[in-house]
DNA sequence: AAACAAACCTGTGCGC
DNA sequence: TGCGCACAGGTTTGTT
């Protein structure tokens, strides 16, 4: 469910109740969500630490604690990360809940939900190597360093396809299937195109539309679909599914060149949506 | 090297 | 109304 987009509005509506406070109670109740670890490992490493940072790596959320380590949280397919009052019922599928007191005395629950239990959570000193896939992400498109070299040096010169290569993480991190369909299709590029056969504009075009859907999807708080799963920690839903030109509009006139009829294919594993007539 | 398939799970929406 | 099946935003692993 969760790209880029969404987990970074997710670490934004986290940050200022998480950092600066103290963990006062921690319950990890779900086994798989802690799989990496246990559950003793995971409220052992949080009871009595405090938040020092709310960072985010491409689709990974990383929070520090004042004593060095750090909390990986990936919400996969499935999982939310809510903020609530501690009295609050508990939602079906509420695997660790993370007790927070602020300086200011207040107290609020920060929960891990997931259905699907495909979710983690992680504590762990960073100088061990438990957590090795963030050093293997490549460049996040919203920081400075994603220049238009970088990219294209993180592309390298292959013949696999276009839309693999732009959710290989380790290409470019967070990118994932419905932010890698808007950014071809505003490119004008189908997802099967081979990196090696693109243009020097091409190349260009394609690393300021990456940089530019994603900002945009930033902006709308991201996109919420029609099953309404994806909220904020506030339970707020984006809204940038309105602004998408080819996901989910298998069908449907291209409202781009107003002649093609999105196509609906499977291409590297995942539904792809494109307009075949201005889609090259 | 790249393209697939399957695996991990539960919930939902569709056709009958 | 109910049942069974296909399918879903991610990532890893193993096979062609």
């Amino acid at each position: 469910m969760p790209e880029l987009p969404e987990v970074e509005t997710v670490r934004r509506s986290v940050e200022a109740a998480v950092v600066g406070s103290t963990v006062v109670r921690v319950e990890a109740t779900g086994w798989r969500t802690v799989r990496r670890t246990s559950k003793r490992a995971v409220e052992v490493g949080l009871l009595g630490e405090t938040f020092v940072a709310a960072r985010r790596r491409g689709k990974y959320l990383l929070f520090d604690l004042a004593n060095g380590n750090s909390v990986m949280v990936h919400l996969r397919m499935s999982g939310r990360l809510l903020l609530t009052d501690p009295t609050a019922p508990r939602e079906p599928h509420t695997h660790v809940v993370i007790g927070l007191s602020s300086p200011s005395g207040s107290e609020t629950d920060l929960r891990f939900v997931d259905p699907r239990t495909f979710g983690e959570v992680v504590v762990f000193n960073p100088d061990d190597d438990l957590v090795p896939e963030i050093s293997r992400l490549g460049l996040d498109p919203l920081v400075d360093e994603f220049t238009f070299q970088q990219f294209r040096s993180a592309l390298g010169r292959r013949k696999r396809g276009l839309k693999a290569t732009l959710l290989d993480q380790s290409v470019v991190a967070g990118i994932g299937n419905i932010y890698v369909d808007e950014i071809l299709h505003r490119t004008r590029l189908r997802h099967d195109r081979k990196v090696d056969a693109l243009s020097l504009a091409q190349l260009r075009l394609l690393h300021a539309n990456t940089v530019e859907v994603i900002r945009e999807a930033v902006e709308a708080g991201g996109s919420t679909l029609s099953d309404t799963q994806y909220v904020d920690a506030l339970g707020r839903e984006g809204i940038f599914q309105t602004a998408h030109r080819v996901y989910d509009r298998e069908g449907q006139r291209c409202l781009t060149c107003g002649r093609g009829i999105i196509r609906r294919v499977v291409a590297a594993g995942r539904s792809t949506h494109f307009c075949p007539v201005c889609q090259r």
